[in-house]
DNA sequence: GTCTATACTTCGATAGAC
DNA sequence: GTCTATCGAAGTATAGAC
């Protein structure tokens, strides 16, 4: 039969520290550094409490795919109820974070078929809300769907934060400012930059 | 002072046996599986040769991004050459086991400096060759370089073939399709496919 | 419900034998 | 020039004390 294993609370404390020390971990060293050692040192913590609220990596990092997932789903319905929705998802996907953050778990679930089982399914899901929400903002702006389907749209911005985000973390920049000045210019084509944008403040924007 | 510790030869078969091994650990189970005693085991050897011949473990992910990126760059000149240069660059970027590759050193070069640095370094002169060539290629095809970049095509495409890679690897398939239409048919309309392609060709090119 | 003592496995790396 | 014997550190995970 299966173990009497006992496991910690989902509301405890030490759970939520648990959690945030191994996005830490994970955004500054990587996944292969993601040990229950080192996400339990920069908690404060032993070791073995990894173990007893996950009892293993595995669920450890599904637990945070899950809460990352969830926390970006809410943002993004946010964004996309705004009153600049594609700039707002412009901007949202442009985190840097969020892309370090999505490296990880990519080459995470290449060999780990429970976190990339999970990650799929979130994928197919913000996919799938995008792709609905652009349909009726296509139709708003009078864009034509057919010569240019939401779905591509939505492929391309995705790809493009992602990648650029990606490159940037690896010191990278060639051909940056040229892509998100012809992608600011399609945005305010239909979308009026009154809402402050960040990344087109008169004046130029700061460099980072 | 520094050690005596000797190293072995650069032209040993042993050698090239290890970095295979490597490379097919690095994309069938992860970075994180490719530790010296795997990679020797998938080679047949012992996991003290993995040292002797790189000394760490760092050591030998620098030389496969080397290995890697210098047979790259000869399959990007030839089709930066060829008379589809934009297609047969598009279809080179959609190689799935390159994006694979990518996104495995991308992740180990988060934390890894020196292999960051190389990385980049191979990065930033794929863009360089990339966008001379597209300079050119542009002017021939008459395309207005000033509306239009060529720079901002190139992020455009390796975007594009990089994520979609990276999301068919997790099971994710959303909008590919359409997206890979539109951007066959803007080929299409600058490159006539008389020249045979991979990706539309009924019957396929056989794999490597 | 919460945490610790402990077992056992695998890791990178070196010194030294052939 | 090539490879092996071996070490200390770090990894995951469980059984049991508070």
């Amino acid at each position: 039969m299966t173990s009497t294993r006992r496991i910690g609370t989902e509301t405890s404390a030490t759970r939520t520290a648990l959690l945030d020390a191994a996005q830490q971990v994970l955004l500054e060293e990587g996944y292969a550094a993601a040990t229950s050692r080192r996400v339990a040192a920069r908690a404060g913590l032993k070791p073995q409490l990894v173990h007893y609220y996950f009892r293993t990596m595995d669920d450890l990092f599904l637990a945070l795919v899950r809460r990352g997932a969830e926390q970006n789903l809410e943002r993004q319905a946010e964004a996309l109820a705004s009153p600049c929705p594609l700039r707002a998802l412009w901007e949202l996907s442009n985190d840097p974070a969020a892309s370090a953050l999505t490296i990880e778990f990519a080459a995470l679930a290449n060999h780990r078929k429970a976190i990339r089982a999970e990650l799929a399914s979130y994928g197919e899901q913000f996919r799938r809300l995008q792709t609905e929400a652009l349909n009726r903002i296509f139709e708003r702006y009078g864009i034509d769907s057919r010569a240019y389907p939401p779905e591509v749209m939505i492929v391309t911005m995705t790809s493009l934060s992602q990648v650029m985000g990606m490159e940037q973390l690896l010191g990278m920049t060639a051909g940056h400012d040229a892509t998100r000045q012809l992608v600011e210019g399609l945005l305010a084509r239909y979308e009026h930059d009154s809402a402050g944008s960040a990344l087109t403040l008169p004046g130029g924007s700061p460099p980072d």
